[in-house]
DNA sequence: TCGAACTAGTTCAGAACTGTACCACTTGGA
DNA sequence: TCCAAGTGGTACAGTTCTGAACTAGTTCGA
């Protein structure tokens, strides 16, 4: 390889908090701290505290602070889990999906001004290297 | 387009969290947090405080706290700056640039263990797309 | 030479975060 | 059925972080 694992790590992490920052001014429009847009984001697909915690690996006591004001704010709210007592199922309100959707287009529309740089094939790539990058299985 | 420039966004974030999160064991074993690393690592490119705090967007407040953990580490001292006697010319000791280059390593390897998982050719790939996107010229 | 406007860095108080301890419910074996 | 071990979530207190105000040094025009 002709680049460090750890340089690749690094400026990818750059361009990744550059992208961030550059919304977090529209995010906060919306009424989302990113910490907040992070849970929001990805409440649908975990939609219990714990499973976020590991999904976000974020510790469990900072999750249940960010639902807390989530709920407050009526982006989203908390349901008994018939399956299980002890769990809290997390649903997401209609204003939780319409501040989450203009939160995303707001991210997308940051990171596209630089994607634009690259060939849509390419994006293409990207994104199915990453989901390799992410399966389940990989590395444990 | 086809590929939503949010997820690709969120996808490579998570693979970057999850990577640090495998080695940030072995950066406390060093005596770095992984915020002070980073300041380590960008200390030889962006030699004052300033610098640090807009290349890393972090707040100054922050830096002054992650130099003066660094300081007393041992791994950097500051010194006055003979072109602006305001500044603080902050510069790596030998402990210093070696425990910065052991983290980088545990970066490294640990960053090569998920690029394992997948076909060389991805790695290739993936190296190439992300060096066109970091190119320095690519938006401002 | 003066001082008003800047910029570099720090301090400190309050905000944000999180380790630990805890309670509630579930599970599985006797 | 019982209870010991395990898991889900929260509360709280201690730690970390950071906005705002501040001090130190610089620049520049009159």
């Amino acid at each position: 390889m002709s680049v460090d694992a750890a340089q690749l790590w690094t400026l990818n992490h750059r361009l990744l908090t550059v992208v961030l920052d550059a919304c977090s001014a529209e995010l906060a429009e919306l009424g989302l701290e990113t910490k907040e847009f992070f849970v929001l984001a990805e409440v649908a697909a975990s939609p219990y505290p714990a499973k976020l915690a590991t999904a976000l690996v974020i510790p469990k006591a900072s999750v249940t602070v960010y639902v807390r004001n989530l709920v407050a704010k009526g982006f989203m709210r908390r349901e008994i889990d018939d399956a299980d007592l002890r769990r809290h199922r997390l649903v997401l309100t209609d204003e939780g999906e319409a501040a989450r959707d203009r939160a995303f287009a707001a991210l997308a529309t940051a990171f596209d001004r630089r994607l634009a740089t690259i060939p849509p094939r390419d994006r293409t790539e990207l994104q199915r290297i990453l989901l390799a990058l992410l399966e389940p299985g990989a590395e444990g």
